[in-house]
DNA sequence: CTGATGTGTAAGCCATAGCTTACGGTAAGT
DNA sequence: ACTTACCGTAAGCTATGGCTTACACATCAG
């Protein structure tokens, strides 16, 4: 269950920041410190929770590091939050159409 | 920017019991803490923070309180991080292309 | 070899957030 | 009307986590 990291990384905005400005693509620790109101290091440990979680890759360039978003550990949010979505939905469906029984399952796809 | 806030309640573990709990359907707030090894309020405050996320809404039957999912909420994570999931796969592309060996990765899925 | 650049790590401080107990309020049952 | 059940809110305590400064290591330029 890697999506409990994620989330859990996902959820500091300074960390969100780092994150949405990889999404561009490949970026130095130092560049993406230079766009942001905090420190190197903080960025660093940032880094380090994003890629613990799976959301991030880095590769040695060099003296310096670029890191860049694996596509991995989005696809296993999303996977997550799509089985979320679909639940939700049956679950919401059956409770409009009358409501028979509070937890009922009807298909499952 | 709804799911920031929607990400930030994800985050907590108890939290997320209490969301995953919902998504089989309504159920009232007791037997949400009666599942979960957490105080009673605890519950309440953590349904509180994910109704003001947008994630779950409630509804007052007699004495009792259901809370459910709110399928838009959930839309609303689901398209951000579809709109991430596009962009890093077309940044990961060019940069496949682009470079000869940018980063050792296999293709997961 | 020396200095400069780029980065990760450790220690410490401080604000935030989650939990508990206690209380107030509303609805159903007798 | 009185009691019981169910729930939300307030106040307070404690632990977790994010930030900073200081330090250690690796790489490139000269």
């Amino acid at each position: 269950m890697a999506y409990t990291s994620a989330l859990t990384a996902l959820a500091d905005p300074t960390r969100r920041a780092v994150f949405e400005r990889l999404r561009r693509g490949p970026v130095p620790v130092g560049v993406i410190a230079a766009g942001l109101p905090v420190s190197r290091p903080a960025v660093s440990q940032h880094l380090r929770v994003l890629k613990d979680a799976g959301l991030v890759c880095d590769e040695a360039v060099g003296a310096r590091r670029l890191y860049a978003v694996d596509p991995r550990g989005v696809a296993e949010l999303r996977a997550w939050l799509d089985r979320f979505w679909d639940q939700a939905l049956d679950a919401f469906k059956a409770e409009v159409e009358g409501k028979p029984q509070p937890t009922k399952r009807k298909k499952s796809r």
